[in-house]
DNA sequence: CACCAGGCAAGTA
DNA sequence: TACTTGCATGGT
């Protein structure tokens, strides 16, 4: 692979991040769900939400046998919320898992090998019509459910780059994605590979009120820029 | 006890 | 358009 630049003036590229990532976490590996359904019902629940919380929700509604699309269908948001209350914003997100699965009777009678067979900007834009589904949320079901190459981005991601001087407070979604998918091999194992080890990092390192110490990140930058560091 | 977690939409001015 | 607020459980 050639060396990408995102900022030549420093010479740090992106690929040159995720070797430092991969070279201090190792590969994360994460594809922890078996169907495509239970990766998009995952991608919902962990809006905003710890995955331990997540994977308690999602054992109840395997332990019940209501992990299918008909199953979910014939459910009411009542009772689909008792079932992922453990992920939090149990009540909006049976709402919007109900939303979901509407979604995909309405448009592919209810088949994910239909849903599969969409091209992925149509099926980007199809998800984000969704009432509940925002960018992370499609973008997370594209890449890690259907494995198209989109990069997902997200709190995390903002707040390293922001560290490092290379993006700003009001960067937008979709303004931080194209950094990314830019500069970067249309990968689906890399973009996938990748974004785990940043939550990696942003989870043991990038917090919001203690700065980063022992940051693998630490040497990406030629001078350390911000304060910060 | 406080704080946070792999967001999003609706409400407000 | 640009902020702010509600949603909620469980771990540290």
């Amino acid at each position: 692979m050639s060396e990408l630049l995102v900022q030549s003036q420093t010479g740090r590229t992106l690929l040159g991040m995720y070797r430092l990532l991969l070279d201090h976490f190792g590969t994360q590996s994460w594809w922890p769900w078996e169907t495509t359904l239970e990766i998009m019902i995952g991608a919902v629940l962990t809006q905003n939400t710890n995955w331990a919380n997540v994977e308690k929700a999602i054992h109840n509604l395997k332990e019940h046998g209501l992990l299918s699309v008909e199953a979910l269908n014939a459910l009411s948001p009542d009772e689909l919320a008792k079932e992922i209350r453990p992920a939090g914003y149990f009540n909006v997100k049976a709402k919007r898992l109900k939303n979901l699965i509407r979604f995909l009777f309405e448009r592919y009678e209810g088949s994910l090998t239909e849903l599969a067979g969409e091209e992925t900007g149509n099926l980007r834009e199809q998800l984000l019509a969704v009432n509940g589904i925002g960018p992370e949320t499609a973008d997370s079901i594209l890449l890690y459910s259907l494995g198209r190459p989109v990069f997902v981005v997200d709190a995390y991601t903002h707040r390293i780059l922001l560290r490092h001087g290379m993006a700003d407070e009001q960067v937008d979604y979709h303004a931080l994605q194209g950094m990314f998918m830019d500069n970067l091999p249309e990968d689906v194992r890399l973009f996938n590979e990748f974004h785990a080890l940043i939550v990696r990092t942003g989870k043991e390192y990038c917090k919001k009120k203690p700065l980063c110490s022992d940051c693998p990140l630490v040497h990406w930058d030629q001078p350390p820029i911000l304060p910060e560091y």
